[in-house]
DNA sequence: GTCGATAGTTAGTTTAGCTAAGTAATCACT
DNA sequence: AGTGATTACTTAGCTAAACTAACTATCGAC
């Protein structure tokens, strides 16, 4: 299987995973409501649930977006009380955020619900089925991080 | 196929195509300027081109959206010049949407592009994780459908 | 101490989605 | 033939997420 740069079949690959995407995208948006987390915020919170406390331009980075977004984001995370924001000792520009207890507890119950959807289709198909989202999902991280 | 219902590593792996979907979005939205075309107007085209003419309707289902949002998709495509509406000859209520040339034109030259830098992490994959890809974009699509 | 760079915020705009409510046409049924 | 329910689409108004541009405040270097 030669692999020439732009190869027709990545493009193919490609078009079809940004079309599963949006369509999921849709599908999951509509329960977000059922735990008052939308999309993005339930994904920052994850963020720093799991990668513990950090600069606002680190998290806008992590998530792929500009400062003024996550300034927003965080913003409203602090106002549902599921991060708090802690000044740098060193450098009074930079602020951390850090998830608070209800942060980490709603996340956790929070991320069950929004993906109960999904959860519910993908829990029908055969195992091997499902390996193969799971190795597309981890291969997508891994490029999408990098 | 013994998959009992709440299945844990199925919730897992919905957990982690759901951050791979937000994330895989956000890479490409930034692309989408140089097409002139956002990702649902592009979505949105290409059903409508590969589609062939079919109802606002049958376009708010495909595209997994309600009448209001597929009626300004629509307005906008159509003043961009890329779709034509067509009353339904046999039923006053229903009007069809229809690709124009330009409309296919763009379409080609923009799928390219909008998922360029995809295309291009996609590419540097090894042939069998392209399939993998392949795989669970059909496997998504096809459940996303249902 | 001033000057440029960095971190974050504010202001304003765009786009996308929703619900609720309205119009117009069709269908079903007497 | 006419009334009532259903269907297709639109309008109006809301919320959320993203952007750019421009601002404030702090830091670091010279």
């Amino acid at each position: 299987m030669p692999q020439s740069p732009g190869d027709p079949r990545a493009a193919a690959v490609a078009n079809r995973l940004h079309s599963a995407a949006i369509h999921l995208l849709r599908r999951v948006r509509t329960q977000d409501d059922a735990m008052g987390l939308t999309a993005p915020l339930a994904s920052a919170l994850s963020v720093v649930v799991f990668g513990g406390p950090l600069t606002l331009g680190a998290l806008a980075r992590a998530e792929q977006v500009r400062p003024p977004t996550i300034t927003r984001v965080v913003a409203q995370l602090e106002r549902l009380g599921l991060v708090g924001r802690e000044p740098d000792p060193k450098d009074g520009r930079v602020q951390r955020v850090r998830a608070t207890a209800k942060g980490r507890k709603v996340l956790e119950a929070g991320r069950a619900r929004r993906v109960a959807s999904l959860t519910a289709l993908i829990d029908a198909l055969a195992p091997a089925e499902l390996v193969t989202l799971e190795r597309a999902a981890e291969l997508l991280e891994r490029l999408l991080r990098g």
